[in-house]
DNA sequence: GCAACCTTCATGATATATCATACATCTATT
DNA sequence: AATAGATGTATGATATATCATGAAGGTTGC
C-alpha cells in the first residue's frame, strides 16, 4: 500500500502544506516564492554567506540558489555589490523592497504555521520536530 | 529562527530521504526517478486511472503525471493502446521492462525505509503518520 | 442532432532540483 | 612568483511542479 510508504506521508504533508502556504502569500498579493522567501531571509540573518553555505542551510543546491538569487536580484529584492577582496563574490543585501516583503510576509507565515499544526499539542510539536531530525539523520551518510 | 519554521523541517526530512532513497536506486544500477517509481506503481495497482485520478493519487499535478507518463512510455516500461469507448484516453499497462523495475526496486524501497526509521518505536512511527496526516487536513481546504 | 458544457490530455511558461561542468579567482606550496 | 589545487559562481541538460490554456472527444438538454 502506498500509504505505508514513509516517503509518501512525508510528500503529501509536505506538498500540501507548501500549496496552502504559497496560496496565502499569492492570496495576500505577494510576489515571492517559498524558497525565494526562505533564501532571502537567511540572506537578512546573514549576509556574507557564499551560495553553497546559503545552500545548506535552506536545503537546496548551490545551483538552486545561484538561480534564486538572480531572480531576487532581477526583481529588486536584493542588491549586489563587489567584494573588494574576492572577485569572486558579490556582497548581498536585503533591499529595502525586500525587507518591505519579508515584513508584508511574516505574518502570513506564522498564521500559516498556527494553522498548519491546529490540534497538534506541545508535546507533539516538539516530537514532530524529534522525529524529523531523526530521519533527516537516517539517512545522512556518515562524513 | 528558520528552525522553527515547520515547512523548513519537513522539507529538510523530506530532501534528505529523497536524496537518500534516491542515491540507493542510483547505486543499484536501476534507472528510474522515485516520481516516476511511484507513477507507475499506482498504474500497477490499477490501470484504468485517468492522469488526473493518478495525480491525486500520488500527490501530483495532471501536468506532472502527463509528463511523467511520458517519459515511462518512452523508456517501454509502460504501455498503451487505445480506449474503443473514449477517445480521449489510453489503456496504460506496466510492461515486463516496467515490472521488472518495480520488482528491483521493492527491496531497495524497504531498506530505505527501515534506514531511515531506524530508533524510531512502532508508536512513533504510528504517531508520525497521524501527526503528518493530521497536518495536511489542516492544510485542505474544506472542499 | 446540435449547442453548451465537461473531461481528458498535451503543452507553453516559469520556478525549482540535481548533476556536471566551465570559468574565474583565490590560496598554499615550493 | 609560478603553479597546483581549492573555492565561488554560472549555466546546460534533464526532471518535476504549477498554472494556464488549447484541442479533441464525450455528455446533456433541448
Amino acid at each position: 500500500m502506498l500509504s505505508n510508504v514513509l516517503f509518501y506521508s512525508l510528500d503529501k504533508a509536505i506538498k500540501q502544506y507548501r500549496r496552502f502556504a504559497q496560496a496565502n502569500i499569492d492570496r495576500a498579493g505577494i510576489a515571492i516564492t517559498i524558497d525565494q522567501w526562505l533564501v532571502l531571509r537567511v540572506i537578512l540573518e546573514n549576509d556574507d554567506l557564499t551560495q553553497t553555505e546559503i545552500g545548506d542551510r535552506v536545503f537546496k543546491d548551490q545551483a538552486s540558489v545561484a538561480r534564486i538569487i538572480r531572480l531576487l536580484l532581477e526583481r529588486g529584492m536584493l542588491v549586489a555589490e563587489a567584494l573588494p577582496h574576492d572577485g569572486r563574490r558579490t556582497q548581498l543585501r536585503v533591499s529595502e523592497e525586500g525587507q518591505r516583503i519579508l515584513d508584508a510576509v511574516h505574518p502570513i507565515v506564522l498564521n500559516n504555521r498556527r494553522i498548519a499544526l491546529q490540534g497538534l499539542s506541545q508535546e507533539d510539536n516538539a516530537l514532530l520536530h524529534q522525529l524529523l531530525e531523526r530521519i533527516y539523520l537516517n539517512c545522512t551518510p556518515a562524513s
